[in-house]
RNA sequence: GGCCUCGUGGCGGAAUGGUUACGCAGAGGACUGCAAAUCCUUAUAUCCCGGUUCGAUUCCGGGCGAGGCCUCCA
């Protein structure tokens, strides 16, 4: 078995991974709060860590690893984009036709960057008795308390193991010095978080836990914290259980970098003052941030680009007449690739040009792959060296440079079987006869072209060179461009063509 | 103000205490009637200043630059 090593934020250095049960492997990813088009900042995460989840499927079999990304769907933010976009609608309806509306979105977007779907994906409003419950039990083991309507964790509460604050580096002293937010005045402490608020007349409410007779709403972390307990721990049903075993515990937790404070500080601080535990999961996760062109994200500055802008990006690889459909899954690919070369760690500048030139390259391989004819179901052992990269903290960069050598090699068995290893089809999208990707569609038959191809060589033959390239010409202005290439061992012409490729200038 | 990350050729990007991979773009060549494609070859880089060391891009300190968190933004 191939060992594995990751860098876990919470040691702060590339730590052995060795899965609590081997056979069932468990992953927790914090997914999108469904307000909005997603852009290329929630992609990187989201594919970061699917190509995580094929390597874990790769190493512990597909049935052994289980994968939890959650929807948040109860969220301020949401409720007021809800009132902007459907100010005619009752609130809840408005939040329900936009949470499911964004969400199916996000889902059909994903979809496009190659990323498999999870096992299970929970929504926040799905589980809001168990948050309910969860809250309670913080309340009745003193680590959370009732003030006017909300319910509050205490941080002050919780001991040293864990100690608030060991997973973002950050004491608590260094905290409240920098703390630049007006403290509730319910508070307690100023560092303590709302567990439970109360909601006004028209906002979306729940029950709340006991001792808060109006309604309310949870708060964002701890919506977490509950659906990784109710997906990947022993169920809830049972009643929550409460020990320091391993049950308590799932394995990886990952997520970007700006959760690590507070969001992912908060989530360890509740599940292990509810369950006694010591850590909430083995290895912590993060991926680095994106820029744009150099430039922070924003809408302010108008750089603010969605994972829709760029599945409608233009390639030097497509025709005008490739249609929609197959644009967008080349695209979601090229930004795969993109995203992939640099480590996910890493700080990524998003620029147009790289997405180009990612591209070319991704097109190059598939055509090496169609070349050759691929089978994927022949085992090459191409996956070795390929696993040898990403084991060593999912080093994507070396990962693809092997792909590189079995393009050199023109290797199309190892190649297509790494690429799909790392989540590039090399199926149905590739190996398609029809697919308008790579056989587009021209204002010419293929019979017609190839009657055209044979009259071309006869004029060769007779080295009618005006005949042949108005033949050729003429095809070019029908959208067909001819490659010629000499067949080595019979020194025969050959003449192969393909529909010719929009070439867009190189901008950005 | 506090905590933290990053800085490698035109671009992207690994790796490393000891001739800086690889890809994109560029240049030259081969092949070709001409093209295109392909193949071969190829120039160019470790932010600055100190320190440790036989030797630093790598380790340490300082500076400069970019960015993140401390405001329920991946």
């Amino acid at each position: 078995m191939v060992a594995l090593r990751f860098y876990n934020t919470l040691t702060r250095r590339k730590d052995d991974f060795r899965p609590i049960d081997a056979a069932n492997v468990r992953l927790y990813v914090c997914g999108p709060t469904v307000y909005d088009y997603a852009h290329i900042g929630n992609a990187r995460p989201v594919i970061v860590f699917d190509v995580l989840y094929r390597l874990l499927r790769y190493i512990y079999g597909r049935d052994h690893v289980l994968y939890v990304r959650n929807i948040t769907d109860v969220d301020d933010k949401i409720n007021a984009r809800a009132v902007h976009d459907y100010p005619d609608l009752p609130l809840n309806e408005a939040i329900q036709r936009l949470t499911s509306a964004t969400n199916a979105q996000f889902q059909t977007d994903v979809a496009a960057l190659g990323c498999l779907d999870p096992d299970i994906q929970p929504r926040a409003t799905d589980h809001l008795a168990e948050m309910r419950a969860m809250i309670e039990r913080l309340i009745e083991r003193g680590y959370a308390y009732i003030a006017e309507d909300h319910v509050l964790f205490s941080v002050a509460s919780m001991g040293n193991n864990p100690r608030y604050g060991a997973l973002s580096g950050r004491l608590l002293g260094d905290m409240i010095a920098g703390a630049r937010v007006d403290v509730a005045s319910y508070k307690r402490d100023e560092m303590d978080f709302v567990l439970w608020k109360p909601s006004k007349e028209n906002e979306p409410s729940w029950l709340s836990p006991a001792g808060i007779s109006i309604r309310g709403r949870p708060g964002w972390h701890i919506e977490c914290s509950t659906m990784s307990m109710a997906k990947l721990l022993q169920p809830f049903g049972g009643g929550l259980s409460c020990d320091d075993t391993t049950a308590n515990i799932f394995d990886i937790h990952g997520g970007g970098l700006d959760l690590v404070f507070p969001h992912h500080e908060n989530e360890i601080a509740q599940s292990c003052s509810a369950f006694g535990t010591s850590r909430m999961a083995n290895i912590w996760m993060h991926n680095g941030f994106l820029q744009v062109e150099g430039q922070k994200m924003s809408k302010s500055r108008g750089n603010f680009i969605t994972i829709q802008n760029i599945l409608g990006e233009k390639f030097p690889q497509f025709t005008a007449e490739a249609d929609r459909k197959m644009r967008e899954s080349w695209a979601g690919l090229a930004a795969r690739f993109s995203m992939l070369q640099t480590h996910y760690r890493e700080p990524l500048n998003w620029t147009r040009r790289r997405l180009i030139a990612a591209s070319t390259e991704l097109y190059r391989w598939y055509e090496l792959l169609r070349e050759i004819n691929f089978d994927s179901s022949i085992d090459t052992g191409a996956y070795d060296a390929i696993v040898e990269a990403l084991a060593d903290d999912l080093n994507t960069s070396n990962a693809i440079t092997v792909l590189r050598r079995f393009y050199k090699n023109r290797d199309a068995r190892a190649l297509g079987k790494g690429m799909a290893l790392m989540g590039f089809p090399t199926q149905a999208l590739v190996f398609e006869k029809d697919n308008p990707l790579f056989v587009r569609k021209a204002a010419i038959s293929e019979a017609e072209i190839n009657t055209c191809i044979r009259e071309r060589l006869v004029a060769i033959a007779v080295k009618d060179w005006r005949k042949a390239d108005h033949i050729r010409d003429d095809l070019k202005k029908k959208g067909v461009f001819l490659k010629d290439a000499i067949n080595p061992e019979t020194g025969d012409r050959i003449t192969r063509w393909e529909v010719i490729r929009y070439n867009a200038p190189l901008s950005g």
